[in-house]
DNA sequence: TGGCAGATTTTA
DNA sequence: AAAATCTGCCAA
């Protein structure tokens, strides 16, 4: 499991450090794990996209918690976005998930998502969430140490969760955002086959 | 209080 | 290209 030190270190840093990293849920429909292999920043201060930019409500409430937990919500009134808090209480800053590579219980993941290509399973902000079986129960949760949805760089059986030495992080703008789309804050694994998109 | 844009995905 | 449909913001 990842440890509160991870969190020392700016947003931006963060989010580069989590490609690789495992995300896993062990659920009462079963076990399921990914490893990110794309990320988007959002920040607090001169970054018009980021949700707490205008300060605090109901909804983004979560984003201003502690570093390591989670921030959900709702999105076009359909799907739900996850997000780790990556700064410390009241500050409001987060790292959006946009991609994992699918790794285990792909089977459920398939099932939950009515799609069979691999490919299509967890390559969207929104897929994933769904293929996880990530919800709004999460929402606050810490996703450190011994929870049900947890990130860490070690999995049984699987290589080590960090991001190889072959592995390049390709930086650019964030996508589906109008203010702030100038911003290069994504970040992803060049070469992913997995990424919402290149 | 009404209209609209938004960190999306799917289907026509 | 357009629909599905919730939340927050800003104008009346």
């Amino acid at each position: 499991m990842l440890t509160t030190s991870f969190f020392n270190a700016s947003t931006v840093q963060i989010a580069r450090k989590l490609l690789g990293v495992y995300l896993v849920h062990d659920g009462p429909e079963g076990s399921t794990a990914g490893r990110i292999v794309e990320t988007e920043a959002y920040l607090s201060k001169g970054d018009p996209a980021c949700h707490a930019a205008r300060g605090q409500t109901r909804r983004n409430a979560p984003m201003f918690g502690q570093p390591g937990s989670a921030y959900v919500y709702l999105i076009y009134g359909m799907y739900h976005c996850f997000n780790v808090v990556t700064a410390k209480p009241g500050r409001g800053e987060a790292v959006l998930i946009r991609a994992i590579e699918p790794v285990s219980g792909i089977d459920l993941m398939r099932e939950r998502r009515g799609q069979d290509k691999l490919m299509n399973l967890c390559s969207g902000p929104g897929k994933l969430v769904i293929a996880m079986g990530i919800g709004m129960e999460h929402n606050s949760q810490m996703l450190l140490g011994a929870q049900n949805l947890f990130l860490t760089r070690k999995l049984d059986g699987l290589p080590s969760g960090i991001r190889k030495r072959s592995e390049a992080i390709y930086q650019t703008t964030r996508i589906g955002i109008k203010e702030g789309s100038e911003l290069q804050l994504r970040f992803y694994i060049e070469g992913s086959p997995f990424v919402s998109r290149n």
